[in-house]
DNA sequence: AGTGTATCCTGCAGGC
DNA sequence: TGCCTGCAGGATACAC
């Protein structure tokens, strides 16, 4: 997926259009995407409006204004693309949420006037690969699945006494460690690399074997790291689009992710690549000695 | 508890 | 040109 900053930045997109609009109908045209039946689906979001546009994670969250949510895991390959409702085309659409402006208060009627196209748009969700997963949650549900979630990596709470806390006496590899969303939300395998070479740790160190000095090198790298990567609206490696169909622009910022051979920009050693946990980790063995 | 493997699915790059 | 294999920002279930 999309990690964190690449769903900050759809999060960002969206709001200003989807806050406030109603759902007056939705359109399933891939079910392995939703988590519950299509039916079901459709029935629990007609007629709500969009309170607001959140994320949490790498979840996009759309609160609707019965207190249920729209919880949307973008996979690989998930995006969120408004369109408008003469061309609502994208190349791989899974779902599409046909929306309307609420009308403000001195507004007559909650029947929006046949043949009106104005105020109207379409909310698509597309994703090529469909491991994305689209579902409604009651509050008490959603209250339940973010409880699941560790904390937010750019919470102001979030400091490096409570990473080192949070690293505890786990013996996972610190990579992996990171990728457990349950430790913390929002971080996937590009931006772990990233903070792990700044922060000059080996991916594969042992999470409790972190010297404090470590820890609060590496809480400063992820939240370094995450923060210039919104910035930069995101990474595209390939798949990666906005709300816009934008590219993000992280990718040449860089400095570990998928540059295997490539020389260290800090002491010009090579990128080596391996492997563990079943994804790619790179690193320089120089900047990150495996053993410390 | 931690780790490797397979699974969902499609598209693309690289080798031959 | 075409066929085949492997790989991909994720999550989860399983066996050991």
């Amino acid at each position: 997926m999309p990690e964190l900053p690449e769903a900050e930045t759809i999060v960002r997109g969206l709001r200003p259009t989807l806050r406030g609009a109603r759902i007056v109908r939705s359109e399933i045209l891939h079910a392995d995407v939703l988590r519950q039946e299509p039916e079901r689906f459709r029935a629990r979001v007609r007629s709500r409006t969009i309170r607001n546009v959140e994320r949490r994670g790498k979840n996009v969250v759309l609160p609707l204004e019965d207190t249920s949510v729209i919880l949307i895991n973008l996979g690989m390959t998930g995006r969120l693309l408004p369109r408008r409702p003469a061309d609502p085309s994208t190349s791989h659409p899974a779902v599409r949420f046909h929306l309307v402006e609420v009308p403000g208060p001195g507004s007559s009627g909650d029947e929006e006037p046949p043949g009106t196209t104005a105020g109207r748009g379409v909310l698509v969700y597309d994703d090529v690969r469909r491991f994305g997963a689209v579902e409604v949650l009651d509050a008490a549900e959603w209250r339940e699945r973010s409880a699941a979630l560790g904390p937010e990596p750019l919470a102001p709470d979030y400091d490096a006494e409570r990473l080192g806390r949070d690293l505890g006496t786990s013996r996972s590899p610190v990579r992996t460690w990171l990728l457990d969303q349950r430790k913390v939300a929002g971080v996937g395998n590009i931006y772990a690399n990233e903070a792990l070479h700044r922060a000059r740790v080996h991916p594969r160190r042992p999470a409790r074997s972190l010297s404090p000095a470590e820890v609060e090198a590496l809480h400063r790298a992820l939240q370094r790291v995450l923060q210039e990567a919104i910035r930069a609206r995101g990474t595209t490696l390939r798949d990666y689009r906005d709300a816009s169909g934008e590219a993000g622009g992280f990718a040449p910022d860089l400095l570990a992710y998928g540059r295997e051979g490539e020389p260290c920009g800090r002491c010009g050693t090579a990128i080596r690549r391996l492997v563990f946990g079943g994804r790619p980790a790179f690193l320089c063995s120089r900047c990150q000695p495996e053993e410390t």
